[in-house]
DNA sequence: CGATTTTGACCTGCGC
DNA sequence: GCGCAGGTCAAAATCG
């Protein structure tokens, strides 16, 4: 598909997942047992509708609905969480001669096994036998899991009650066989994600932004994981950040394995994450990747303090360029990659946001990519310096990638009106709007979305979601700020207006509100346990709120799934079946502060859930003091929705 | 009118 | 030191 280079800015003013993830470094391994909760409260959810209801889809090992959907979600919301605890499988999955495709190379098995381990823990299905080769390495992952829960102390969800035996249980699944053809099924799929991912990280490598230093590289939680050649030292150390998401690796570095030098850099540096609640920590982006949204974070140990130095100099200028001298060598740098959508219109659609105003203030050709990098920079305040730069993959033109520069100096935008102003559309892009709809009306419907299997090429489908062309945009608009990835003007957001915004199906919305408000919780959570959090919780329930939105995948074929997928929703109840996710968004804006803080109508589907179950999620404990004090309605969203749901 | 996008020019870092 | 490429500025255009 050509794409223009409005297409990049528009990417940007759809919003991008900057930081998707857990709120603290510490608290990944808290979000993937959350996740495995989910998916565990989901995988019975469809048993029991199945069992009652007569879905076919919904209990099905090989239906590709409500497991597409938890594929959808859970694993890719956590994925760097997974891989974070799958590290210390590598090193078996290699071992164990696996013949499997999976086994190419060593985080080619580890994703693999992250995945497959999610598809099959979530559908009762089985492994294929290369992975199941490795399922003696399970308990290692399990043990690496469940050391990173402990090591979350803040994380409220890493507990032994909310486990539940989940690792068990995903134990069992990953030692349990598999049909032949599901497995050569499954090779393919992962051969061709692992391609996809090798591609994207040389890519990367290749980029002169970023400036990884050995030294980052550390061994994995086995000792028996043999080192990898030095010809594969910078790859692999991408390879790592790639599957464990930058902060809470980087964390992990820092405690265990760093040299004391670099611990201390990186807790002094703005962007990298540490367990200290300095400010800086509060206001660094959150690790875990959602999804296909791989997050590298880019530092440089080289001329650490003028590193720091350059930090301090931005946040205090406020201006990154304005006055003084121009430096941008070693300035720490997040760089996320998210899938474009999928289909339709890729360039604006299915894009997650991270609910941060960006502006953009420049767009320069890069050499050797068809593609432009736009710069953008943060606009919800004056004097932040944040910036990011958004550039298509020149191997993979369905990925965007995302470059994070310095850190919001600001709370979340407090009023949705704030954000307002980046939805804009020139009558070109009407123009041009109206027609990639109209091409893409006939397609959208049809077009796969989630595929049983984790077929997509990283491991989840948030790129897939590209329902209309809209209706992603709408809601950054609702959700404040979001931006039209058109990189032309506007794309965006007066969505009502759109022609295809109609075509959001009823269903999605609650889905995907549900899953939004699973996972704003777990931010929520983060906040409420100590006010010095709210910032990076409020980062982290928009960028997950976002990333969730985006990943949800609005295709009339999975209505009768994703209603099973509703159910997910755990306590949180307040899902808008029937709404359109569209007018979700939008009611949600104007619902009553009483309404969003406090709970709120259930649905039926919510009212499913016995008390036992809400009460062992903490549903009993939501404390609206402890939520975000958003002060208008359109940020209410996230508040609210943060507030009653407790995955 | 205010905010954003566009776009050419300028500045800076870096490799040679 | 030079040239290239990336990053930013700022004026003009655009939009609501």
């Amino acid at each position: 598909m050509e794409l223009s280079d409005g297409d990049l800015g528009a990417v940007v003013r759809a919003g991008t997942c900057s930081s998707l993830g857990s709120v603290t470094g510490s608290g990944g391994g808290g979000g993937l047992l959350n996740s495995m909760v989910e998916m565990e409260t989901h995988r019975q959810n469809n048993k029991r509708k199945a069992t009652e209801t007569g879905f076919p889809g919904a209990a099905s090992a090989g239906s590709s609905s409500p497991s597409s959907v938890l594929q959808c979600n859970s694993p890719s919301l956590l994925l760097s969480d997974i891989t974070k605890g799958l590290t210390g499988l590598a090193g078996s999955c290699t071992a164990s001669n696996t013949t499997g495709a999976a086994a190419a190379d060593t985080e080619g098995s580890l994703h693999d096994v992250c995945q497959l381990g999610y598809s099959c823990f979530n559908t009762g299905k089985a492994p294929p036998p290369p992975l199941a080769s490795a399922s003696s390495a399970s308990s290692s992952f399990f043990s690496s899991l469940e050391s990173a829960a402990i090591d979350s102390p803040r994380n409220p969800f890493f507990n032994t009650q909310n486990d539940g035996g989940l690792s068990e249980a995903f134990s069992r699944n990953l030692s349990h066989p598999q049909k032949p053809h599901q497995n050569h099924h499954h090779q393919l799929q992962q051969q061709q994600q692992i391609q996809k991912q090798n591609s994207l990280i040389s890519e990367l490598l290749s980029s002169s932004s970023l400036n990884l230093s050995r030294s980052r590289l550390r061994p994995g939680p086995l000792s028996s994981v043999e080192q990898p050649p030095a010809a594969r030292v910078s790859q692999d150390m991408i390879k790592e950040d790639f599957f464990q998401g930058g902060s809470s690796s980087l964390n992990q570095r820092s405690s265990s394995h760093q040299s004391a030098v670099d611990s201390s850099t990186s807790d002094q540096l703005p962007g990298s994450h540490q367990s200290s609640p300095s400010r800086d920590d509060h206001m660094t982006p959150t690790t875990a990747t959602l999804g296909p949204v791989k997050k590298i974070e880019a530092s440089s140990n080289i001329k650490q303090q003028q590193q720091l130095e350059d930090s301090l100099d931005y946040g205090s200028h406020g201006s990154l360029a304005s006055k003084g001298p121009k430096r941008r060598k070693n300035q720490q740098k997040r760089i996320v990659c998210v899938p474009v959508a999928a289909s339709g219109r890729p360039t604006s659609e299915g894009l997650p946001s991270d609910l941060w105003a960006w502006r953009k203030y420049g767009q320069k050709p890069i050499k050797g990519s068809p593609f432009p990098r736009g710069y953008y920079r943060c606009s919800s305040s004056k004097g932040c310096s944040a910036r990011k730069q958004v550039e298509r993959s020149r191997t993979d033109p369905s990925m965007l990638i995302i470059t994070y520069t310095a850190e919001h100096n600001h709370p979340w935008p407090s009023h949705r009106n704030a954000l307002a102003g980046s939805s804009r559309m020139s009558s070109l892009d009407k123009v041009t709007l109206a027609q990639e709809t109209a091409n893409i009306k006939g397609s959208e419907i049809s077009e796969p979305v989630a595929v049983e299997g984790g077929d997509t090429p990283h491991g989840c489908q948030l790129g897939a979601v590209a329902d209309s062309p809209v209706n992603s945009m709408e809601h950054d608009n609702d959700m404040g700020g979001m931006e039209d990835p058109d990189g032309s003007p506007g794309g965006a957001t007066q969505a009502p207006t759109s022609p295809s915004s109609t075509t959001v199906n009823a269903l999605d919305g609650g889905n995907r509100a549900q899953d939004m408000e699973a996972q704003l919780d777990v931010a929520a959570d983060h906040s409420s346990s100590d006010h010095e959090l709210f910032m990076p919780s409020q980062r982290a329930v928009g960028d997950m709120a976002v990333a969730v939105r985006g990943m949800l995948p609005h295709h009339h074929h999975h209505s009768n799934h994703l209603q099973g997928a509703v159910q997910l929703g755990a306590c949180g109840g307040r899902s808008s079946l029937g709404m359109q996710d569209d007018d979700f968004f939008a009611e949600l804006g104007e619902l009553p502060d009483s309404i969003l803080m406090f709970g709120g109508p259930r649905t039926g589907v919510m009212e499913d859930r016995s008390d036992d179950e809400c009460g062992a999620l903490g549903m009993d404990h939501v404390d609206p003091y402890n939520l975000f004090c958003w002060s208008s309605s359109g940020s209410h969203l996230e508040s609210s929705s943060a507030s009653n749901v407790v995955m």
